[in-house]
DNA sequence: GACGTCGCTGAAAAGGTTTGCAGGCGTACT
DNA sequence: AGTACGCCTGCAAACCTTTTCAGCGACGTC
């Protein structure tokens, strides 16, 4: 009937198959597709042959089910749309090589029955592990129920200290800006940033007040401009910062849109960028970031890096038990053309 | 030794772990699960409880070795970077309800081997079908090989008709941004768009250039200003436009990127939007659309319902056999600042 | 030429779930 | 009270792969 020798209509192929069209039993046709035990080569030729011509794939499912590993992993996010999430994703992807491990997505939208839901379905197909991914980096609380995979907590740390959870350092984020702008010889810094109630904002600025304090300074208006996180308060908030202390020379801002909004502003107020006022941003969010005029230096958070540290430490505690720990990875800088030394 | 009642060490709990608990078979203890065959109903409650207190979980794996069904799903993407992928992804997680269908998340990078490795690695999961996210319009080649499960094109259709694809109305979109643009009053439309290479900019272009036609009319300077999708190109384009067609009362952007850039060359060249000149961008891109000055009218491609409507498709197709198909959806348009009617 | 050893192959079990089929017990009706 | 029917339960097979163990054949050596 039909032209391929044996070629199951609408079934996949199954090692059976294989073995039959080699002429061997599966036990042998297992060894010589996995490369194990000792099989002739003449023999091994043949099956590999057969297995190419059937497009033969081992079922997962049922070497999952034997193993008891079945090389899947769970990702658990709590905000897709935000953009901190896939750089992550993408970390992670990369720490597991292409084909080796596959990832489960699941979008939580922050509601937690719908996590549980999430966990529940994970659980039942038996992933090895679990990354759970944070919208914002107050600590979350840890996943409920007894889990019996390793968890590892990304950009949101869990707050139970005996999870294990990567981070990013914001404190030392806020200093690396702040420093930046020092070596630049400015001296009147202002913070503009995002609500207080996130952590990551109160953490920037600690660190931003650090770094000055450092170098006997204080930041403009002696605390930071708290706001929301757009462009919005970012022009509302310059328009504040220039009025009442005209001598700003250096705006660091909690994030990259902020930054444009600060940017938008000075420009309409005839105020040099970079030259009068630096500007410095905060997430490196390349399309916000890499296109404004000037381009805005950033700060990174290498979230890429975490993604892909978190699936390093995953795959080692699934390996072995892991004792817990709580890493903080620093970011870097990326200058660009909104910041130059005074001059 | 431990509190609860013959909870396995670090084992997950089977079904004969349940089933022993409440003194039934196992075939009882499925049956009570499942709600399948006849158990009496104090049978099923102690059954139930035994499964509880264990906090039992079915094997996926088990389960879909023998039904041949997983529940899973592999979604391949080739630009998680991009903004288009992820929408479509929450759209597909919609379809299927939370805990339903899992989502295997692949990402190819562009890279045809990878992508191979993928397939191949979700087809030894046994993935129920696939979708296939392109990272621009342009039609892609089909995935290669015999893939024995169903596959959905989104985005980017295949080239091979057979194939069921999913995509999105970019002429329409055309079309709809300049039907606005004259229902403002405006008549000397010019077009400023990304790469000629690409479908999208090409079909916008051609759906503006047909509605123009429909009202007697051409656009300014007689062809689209092709370039990149990036601000830099719409702030120097918007230059040129001005300066070789001063009568110019509206700009059609090919992306909200482009937009931006255009909204700060007019402010600089102190022509006030929207009155002058009314601008309209295209992708609804919140970060950037929803947050200049003024805030940006622009054409939004219901990236979501795309994936929903994929994911359906999908699930259509695994049920039953389903005849090719290639669907277009039309955008919308989403009503801001930037465009304003004439007077 | 015979025996031993090594190299190769195959039979069988395990992993957890679902389901068809058969059997057992209880109840109701005659 | 007996029989029949129906409700409920349990045994066993099947899904597909991996791995252990045993067996067979061939070759080399004595």
């Amino acid at each position: 009937m039909t032209t391929g020798p044996e070629v199951p209509a609408n079934r996949t192929a199954t090692l059976t198959d294989v073995a039959k069209l080699a002429g061997v039993s599966i036990a042998t046709a297992s060894k010589a597709i996995n490369g194990r035990g000792e099989v002739r080569a003449t023999t091994r030729v043949r099956v590999l042959e057969a297995a190419e011509l059937l497009s033969f794939a081992p079922n997962a499912l049922a070497r999952g089910l034997l193993s008891g590993r079945t090389g899947t992993v769970g990702l658990l996010t709590s905000d897709l749309e935000g953009r901190f999430s896939i750089p992550i994703l993408m970390g992670v992807e990369d720490a597991f090589g292409a084909g080796q491990v596959s990832v489960f997505l699941c979008d939580a939208r922050g509601d937690a029955i719908r996590e549980k839901h999430h966990v529940r379905a994970l659980l039942s197909r038996r992933v090895d592990g679990l990354i759970v991914v944070g919208s914002r980096t107050d600590p979350r609380p840890p996943l409920a129920g007894n889990i019996p995979v390793p968890v590892v907590y990304v950009y949101a740390p869990s707050a139970n200290p005996d999870d294990i959870s990567i981070t990013v350092d914001n404190v030392g984020g806020g200093q690396l800006a702040i420093e930046h702008l020092l070596s630049c010889g400015r001296r009147n810094i202002a913070h503009i940033t995002g609500e207080a109630g996130f952590q990551a904002a109160r953490d920037r600025a600690d660190g931003a007040a650090a770094a000055l304090a450092a170098a006997g300074l204080r930041m403009i208006g002696h605390r930071p401009y708290f706001g929301s996180w757009d462009e919005s308060w970012g022009r509302a908030a310059a328009h504040m910062v220039v009025e009442q202390h005209p001598e700003v020379d250096a705006i660091f801002c909690g994030s990259d849109q902020i930054a444009r909004g600060v940017l938008e502003t000075l420009r309409d107020l005839g105020r040099d960028v970079p030259g009068s006022t630096s500007v410095i941003g905060f997430d490196n969010w390349d399309a916000v970031a890499a296109h404004s005029r000037p381009r805005l230096t950033s700060i990174d958070m290498n979230l890429k890096r975490l993604g892909a540290v978190a699936g390093q430490r995953l795959f080692a505690a699934i390996d072995s038990a892991t004792a817990p720990s709580s890493e903080e990875f620093p970011g870097r800088i990326v200058i660009r053309e909104s910041t130059v030394p005074i001059g």
